[in-house]
DNA sequence: ATAATTCTTGAAAGCGCTTTCAATTTGATG
DNA sequence: CATCAAATTGAAAGCGCTTTCAAGAATTAT
């Protein structure tokens, strides 16, 4: 037999072993009303009288009673879990995002359930799927690799927030950072600064955001009435190694420059280590700005200068506007801007060098 | 009503709108069996004719049906997916590890809930509950406050890996990696290139594996006839900011010291940003052992020599042995070795400094 | 050929919860 | 004090799946 195993019922583990959890069923009869009114209590779904709520409440708090959400989402009602798609669980900038994530959603009640699409279209289509089987109550996504499309198509089931875009479609909402101002804070510090030849280094041309971070850079050089040199930019993908190497591309090509702006703060250390290779000091020879201020960069030799993109608050806002889709609400969280952090990567320009 | 809503079976979601899951009936009904024949050819629990068989596979396939893990988890079969506790999800250490169980899960068709106990063992103790109310096959400690009564107690419900930790019990299997060799490899490291006023940055003293580590600093001092200095020993707390203010403490005290080795790698990456802040080079002034191989430690400047503790690979392993566990096999994994990762950091004392 | 056994298969009972639907109670009204 | 609407509550039907239980089919033994 399955149920009565060891206590009412108990139930069976893999290896034979049993606990015995309890019920709503067993809370109605302790409180002396039926199921039905127990789960209305739990749910807020209808009025029920002072003295039967505080009944159930004493049963609940004796009994110890937690409700499965398995059951829950079985039959129909919430899960409480919230389906987060990220890209790599490891990586320095979402790591954080997602532990933002997790703090807005525990005090609402709710569980982050993690899965990464590794920067690959198809596994992420994977994932949403899992993610729908498991029935979570609604779906981040941390700046995808998915079409617009199939978000949309995913948002007309359950509520989506994503990242990382601006996209406009029923039960959805993005969340859109400023990298365009953000690229553009960046290179204006480092023209302040008297720079002249200021390099770029790219992220992947597949993300939106590396494009706007560029974006912001000619427009700041525009603005100061600097030519744009195409030579000057190099390709990266957002990974220290592929910093370090556009360093070495470079320099190897024989430009000229006084600073380098990477479009993000793993490329930026990775280009400190190239430099520190080709004995080039930063910031004396060199001078470097990163972008999003990663834990990392305040501990950088020498601490980074970088634009500051809040993983952390914009996680936490993505789960927050979570709860208000939920909610039936429309989000109302606004997204920090991007601000200039000066450490000591980055120096005034006094006379020429390299 | 709440069914029929738009399909057959159509799951209402909080916004109205809708989607038709396939579910086991559907396919029952398009393979022309009953329900339970199809489940027993999901799992595998009864011998089923090769023609229904086939039969099913063909609906299932065509179909596109997805087993419901609610409900699975409910009738009280598998629910196929693994709680794990961490301390911090963007943990530079734990995310990697978290990204190996990850990886590890997901061919045998697992998905990994991951739940943050922010060191403190009450919350641990509440995740442990909601992991169990959500029905997980079996749970993956890294490394918690949790006391081995307690993890004992909760492997008698379910499977339970945990690292950091040895502890024998029935149900449970732990996964202890060897840092008292660890400390002793990078210790023995710094004294073959010449250094003898070695300083050491504990880690937080309630983790057993930073008292581990401190063991083989010392067990390596004896070893060469060394003296074990008090006054050398600085308190950490396993985090960058801790290693920066070690390195102000021992200046502050005036001690001399040729060679730093801390308990991990953020406090060794601190201690490198405290050194240049007091002017002070790494190698050629001090000497920089860390202990971890973070990703990071590739890119700190000087590239940080340390050892080698596999996150990753950790993680796989705890889950791999999960999932033998959950096989009803003896976990066979074995722990990969503390390994001396040779860098920029430290080098040869050929002349006395500091 | 018939009886005894073993396999395969389907019917049905849950798992713990939500949610109609209908019954019962209460209150308001004439 | 009778009558009807509103409010509170309980019974019961699922949600999609697993798992007995027992019946029917196929196999083997007599």
């Amino acid at each position: 037999m399955k149920t009565k195993n060891v206590a009412p019922n108990g139930v069976k583990t893999a290896a034979g072993r049993s606990y015995a959890p309890v019920t709503l069923d067993m809370v109605a009869a302790a409180a002396g009303v039926s199921p039905s009114t127990v789960s209305r209590i739990l749910n807020g779904t209808a009025v029920v009288s002072a003295l039967k709520k505080k009944a159930v409440d004493d049963a609940i708090a004796r009994l110890g009673f937690v409700p499965n959400p398995m059951a829950r989402g079985l039959a129909g009602g919430r899960t409480l879990s919230i389906g987060v798609v990220t890209q790599a669980i490891d990586s320095p900038f979402y790591g954080v995002a997602l532990s933002g994530i997790e703090d807005a959603l525990d005090p609402a009640g709710y569980s982050p359930l993690f899965v990464s699409g590794h920067w690959d279209a198809v596994a992420e289509a994977r994932c949403i799927e899992v993610l729908r089987s498991r029935r979570v109550d609604g779906i981040i996504v941390l700046t995808g690799r998915l079409s617009d499309q199939a978000l949309k198509t995913c948002a007309k089931a359950l509520p989506v927030v994503v990242t990382g875009r601006s996209l406009k479609a029923p039960g959805l909402f993005a969340l859109n950072f400023d990298n365009f101002t953000g690229g553009l804070l960046a290179t204006q510090h480092l023209i302040k600064l008297g720079h002249r030849r200021i390099a770029f280094i790219t992220g992947d041309p597949a993300h939106p955001d590396a494009n706007e971070r560029l974006r912001g850079y000619r427009a700041a050089l525009e603005e100061a009435g600097m030519p744009f040199d195409p030579a000057l930019v190099v390709p990266g993908e957002y990974h220290e190694v592929s910093g370090s190497k556009a360093v070495d591309h470079l320099l190897a090509s024989g430009q000229k420059f006084t600073a380098i702006f990477a479009a993000n703060d793993q490329m930026a250390l990775g280009a400190a280590l190239g430099l520190h290779r080709h004995a080039l000091r930063v910031p004396q020879d060199v001078s470097l700005v990163g972008f999003d201020d990663l834990p990392t960069a305040l501990y950088a030799v020498p601490p980074l200068s970088t634009i500051r993109h809040p993983a952390y608050e914009l996680g936490r806002l993505a789960a927050l506007a979570m709860l208000q889709l939920i909610a039936g609400e429309k989000p109302t969280v606004t997204v920090p801007l991007p601000q200039l952090i000066e450490r000591q990567s980055s120096r005034r320009l006094d006379a020429p060098s390299t």
